[in-house]
DNA sequence: CGTTATAATTAACAGTGTTAAGTTACATTA
DNA sequence: TAATGTAACTTAACACTGTTAATTATAACG
């Protein structure tokens, strides 16, 4: 009875060349000039064929986004965390963080810009990928609350607003190449270091 | 001779209406479900029309854009400053380009994420509205450090990161309308002040 | 073999941005 | 007033788009 189970797993592997061309072409081409009929050209299947596997281009966009959300937590998680530094783990994260987004600049603005223009309602859904990335924020800046670093800032707030800071010089830096920035690096660390100063105690 | 002023205004009022109703179908529609068919159908021409007062669809966009940027402008000089308390007038503007993000979301995400998608190139061109708009704010800037309320911070770097801030949460706030924020003003109170603090002497 | 389920395709619809060619309207000149 | 030139505007078309319904090919089962 092998049968059903090769043919899942055939189904599988097609729903992941799929999720690959269409990420492959979301990010060299640009979400609005990727066609339902370039993703299949590229995997050699009719234009179709995608629908049997995802609702429509939205989801198709979903699906990619929500693994894009699944390596930046990767990437957040092999930062070893020094427990006895929370400050320098949250400075750390940071800096981690903005350099994703440089690093696959399509795939960010996907996930936190395009995603929600055509995906209502993304709230922060329990269990989540979005939620884990959140809590994981949470968790430093509780930490650094308790041992007394930071001074005793709601820990809610304090979190959102550490996220946008790093939000916005990440997506400044993607949108405006050609502006006369500082230095980037220069620019990324004083962005998180006059936050994080802002904070202490 | 005054038939060919007539025309010429005439043509202007043209560009004015296409330029209007534009807007408020972008607004109301985002930029990628207008077509420039009903954009004609709104001012009752033909679709074509529209291509003999602008370049092409991007181009439309782009004049809207200089638009909202000169609003924005307008707007943050509204505010008189005191010239004794540069910190406070800091604090105003940012709380103030937050409030025009969110009271125009979409016009806000024309101008700062949709255009530099399809308008590459977009420095600061000397003259444009947006360098004024960041003269405004390095002038800010300089002034706190000139008073001693700011360290010796480096003024360029310094206004780059002020508006990564409160972009970064502009945008949070528009994009995730579903996401348990803390409470909106409290956020973007926090996000305003912190930096603020960081900066301080 | 024939039957059945399902995987994949073809054809079509209504819509898109944009261009080239054609038409209308109108001020200027004869 | 009638002809002319020119600017304003429209029509028709092209090569695309996302998506659906109907149809065909494929392969497993009795």
């Amino acid at each position: 009875m092998g049968v059903k189970e090769r043919r899942a797993r055939e189904k599988e592997q097609l729903r992941r060349q799929i999720l690959s061309a269409a990420r492959e072409l979301f990010v060299s081409e640009g979400y609005e000039n990727v066609s339902m009929r370039k993703i299949a050209d590229k995997i050699e299947y009719s234009p179709t064929i995608i629908y049997l596997y995802f609702k429509d281009k939205a989801d198709l966009l979903d699906s990619v986004c929500k693994e894009t959300l699944q390596n930046l937590m990767n990437t957040l998680e092999m930062l070893k965390s020094d427990k006895s530094n929370p400050v320098e783990n949250l400075r750390k994260s940071g800096k981690v963080y903005v350099e994703f987004g440089l690093k696959y600049p399509q795939d960010y603005k996907l996930t936190f810009v395009i995603r929600p223009q055509f995906q209502k309602g993304l709230g922060l859904h329990e269990g989540s990928v979005g939620e884990k990335v959140f809590n994981y924020l949470r968790a430093m800046v509780s930490e650094c609350v308790r041992q007394k670093t930071f001074r005793q800032v709601d820990v809610e707030t304090t979190g959102q607003a550490l996220w946008s800071a790093v939000h916005g010089v990440t997506l400044l830096l993607i949108d405006f190449p050609d502006f006369p920035w500082a230095t980037k690096d220069e620019l990324i660390d004083t962005v998180i270091q006059t936050m994080i100063e802002g904070l202490k105690a």
